[in-house]
DNA sequence: CACCATGTTCCTTG
DNA sequence: CCAAGGAACATGGT
């Protein structure tokens, strides 16, 4: 379930929940995911530690914690890869089958879940400062985006899911910007003009700030059972209010028609992922006049 | 069996 | 040293 605004919504559902709680017993049921935290370092870091705070950076969620008789906070690093998961559930509720650690609070507990272990949460916080500015904050400006494109030869759309330039955009938004600034995915990053660069960085903000507004409204029912966890509407699951439909304009709409033109809507592949875009809306070479 | 999947990191090559 | 491309990681759904 992750890029930014998944991961936004369930910092803001989380918060409340953890502050104040104090870790008694810390399970690691698959040591991967704490790479290159020691399943030793860990428990020994957070056992007695109390949640003080908890925040996002991009897709990260960065929980700090104090431990008695010490002034520094521990800060502790999470990330829910492609698959993952965290709530607090009752104590006695039976664990998923891929809990990949379980922290036991008073009364309930705190489970990260991780069909594919792509995830992590670990006391390694490297990946923070290698990631680009926030988005949605004054320090994501189309001046240091600019010139930050200006140095790439990749494509466009490859570039925005490197996290260096800007961080939290990930495949399903990354198309999602580029239609709406009619910017074709293929476009070398360095061939953006400046209005291209405003543009982007204008429907970026737009389409994260958006989802985030979207998934505030819908009820989030973690833990065991109702399969649907009230993260995945960012997904295909069914069962969503028509608004979702509205919601992801070219995003997994392969030979639908483009809700602007009705031309095909395309899928390619790029750098492995796929690349979703209107091949009229967003071209690649320079505009046509139109010839009669 | 085939292909697809919301992500990141490491290795190789130029 | 840097940019770029691809494999690897691991599991589940269709």
């Amino acid at each position: 379930m992750p890029e930014l605004p998944e991961v936004e919504v369930l910092v803001r559902h989380l918060r409340p929940l953890v502050c104040g709680r104090t870790i008694r017993a810390v399970a690691v049921r698959r040591a991967r995911v704490l790479a290159p935290t020691s399943v030793g370092q860990f428990q020994h870091a957070l056992r007695g530690a109390r949640f003080t705070g908890l925040s996002r950076r991009g897709k990260y969620l960065v929980f700090e914690l104090r431990r008695p008789g010490r002034r520094a906070p521990l800060i502790l690093v999470g990330h829910l890869g492609m698959t993952g998961r965290m709530y607090l559930a009752p104590r006695r509720a039976p664990l998923p089958k891929h809990a990949a650690v379980v922290l036991d609070l008073s009364r309930e507990r705190f489970v990260y879940e991780d069909s594919r272990y792509f995830g992590r949460l670990t006391l390694d916080t490297r990946a923070l400062s290698r990631m680009g500015p926030e988005p949605l904050s004054d320090d994501f400006t189309a001046a240091t985006f600019g010139a930050g494109l200006t140095r790439s030869r990749q494509a466009i759309k490859v570039k925005l899911l490197d996290q260096s330039l800007v961080g939290g955009v990930g495949n399903i938004y990354a198309s999602e910007a580029l239609f709406r600034a009619c910017i074709a995915p293929q476009l070398a990053a360095r061939k953006l003009s400046s209005a291209q660069v405003k543009a982007l960085r204008r429907t970026i903000r737009e389409v994260l700030a958006e989802a985030i507004r979207f998934g505030s409204t819908i009820p989030l029912h973690h833990g065991d059972k109702c399969g649907s966890d009230g993260l995945f509407y960012f997904g295909r699951a069914a069962g969503m209010a028509d608004d979702y439909a509205e919601r992801l304009r070219v995003y997994d709409r392969k030979g639908l028609p483009c809700l602007r033109c009705r031309t095909a809507i395309r899928r390619i592949v790029q750098a492995a992922r796929s690349t979703f875009y209107c091949p009229v809306c967003q071209p690649r070479g320079k505009i046509k006049p139109k010839a009669g």
